[in-house]
DNA sequence: TTAAAACGTGTTATTAATTACATGTTTTAA
DNA sequence: TTAAAACATGTAATTAATAACACGTTTTAA
């Protein structure tokens, strides 16, 4: 019952900025937009036929170059309006995650477990990482208040994304350090 | 290209404590295992069967009552040692999440978006009790620091989910306090 | 005593998602 | 000038996941 098919909705959401095609919206969800949701160009292309089928969106074709032919999509009124209903309609649902490595934590029965240090700062290092990879995309992307309120949306997923990866990182670090000392 | 199908690995890890039925594992995942993994029995029974018939759990039926037929399932020492290595072997992946949330924001362009407050305050509230439910739990379940040694792993894994929680309301608390006054 | 809730196990159908297959063009840097 | 990287669009095959269908038993509380 009622919304699934989110896809739709993030594709139309994103046409609703500007014209795009299907590589550049594959291409978004390896920025910003990967970091709360996923999809590959073989689940995109689909979904684009079936929303142009349905009336949502309408394509155009450029030329790029000699004969590269991309097919530039633009949402349709109809397509809007079905954008404006998702963002307005509740999220009741509390999008449950997945994480296979505290699963795996899990299984671990005793803080004793030699295995402990190195999974932590396997993660740590990971996390980290991820960390000041966001931390300096913020900075770049939204250097100033100005910035962040041109698009404030992106401002706030980016912002989210790295308060986020701060608490994982200072998770396993607190937890590293409760560990039993050998 | 490695490890999928974790769900399989999940089954294994929740059997290597103990001996449990297709229905006790599908009540797993609606407690803390929930929290970072989801499944439905429609994909456990299936599931329990590959694992039978590749060796790695064996079942012995029990009769509950008069003639309700449990199947109690077991692992076995090549199971015993799939789960291991699962566990040993390194997490590069950073499992992606999803939260639906998040990208309705990033599709709201100003700060001054009226529906703003409302998306907001809807998300803060369901977090706020989720929250609560997870202190709830923390402190029942491990209401000792002798506790927590019992079944690290459990408290980890809840301990984790409530810090996730609590950024994710302060998160809240945060972007609707910056909100401009109306 | 009886109805509801919880226990218990399965299958089928559908949809979502990933991986792999398949092909070609344009741009850029060595 | 040429090879690699990036651009660009699709389909097919497989696997994962959800929702729906289907059936029966035991326990518990009214």
């Amino acid at each position: 019952m009622a919304q699934k098919n989110k896809l739709q909705f993030i594709i139309l959401g994103l046409l609703n900025q500007q014209p795009l095609t299907g590589y550049d919206l594959t291409k978004a969800f390896d920025s910003e937009i990967g970091e709360f949701w996923q999809a590959q160009h073989s689940q995109i292309y689909p979904q684009l036929k079936r929303l142009e089928s349905q009336g949502y969106i309408t394509h155009e074709i450029t030329i790029s170059g000699e004969k590269l032919e991309k097919k530039l999509y633009h949402i349709t009124p109809t397509g809007q309006a079905l954008v404006r209903d998702w963002i307005t309609t509740g999220t009741p649902e509390l999008t449950a995650s997945k994480d296979e490595f505290i699963l795996k934590l899990y299984f671990v029965q005793t803080n004793q477990d030699p295995r402990l240090p190195e999974m932590l700062t396997e993660q740590l290092q990971l996390h980290t990482e991820k960390l000041a990879h966001l931390k300096m995309r913020l900075k770049t992307v939204f250097p100033t208040v100005t910035a962040q309120k041109v698009h404030y949306g992106h401002y706030l997923i980016l912002q989210h994304a790295l308060g986020r990866e701060q608490y994982y990182v200072e998770w396993l670090q607190q937890t590293l350090a409760a560990l039993p000392t050998v």
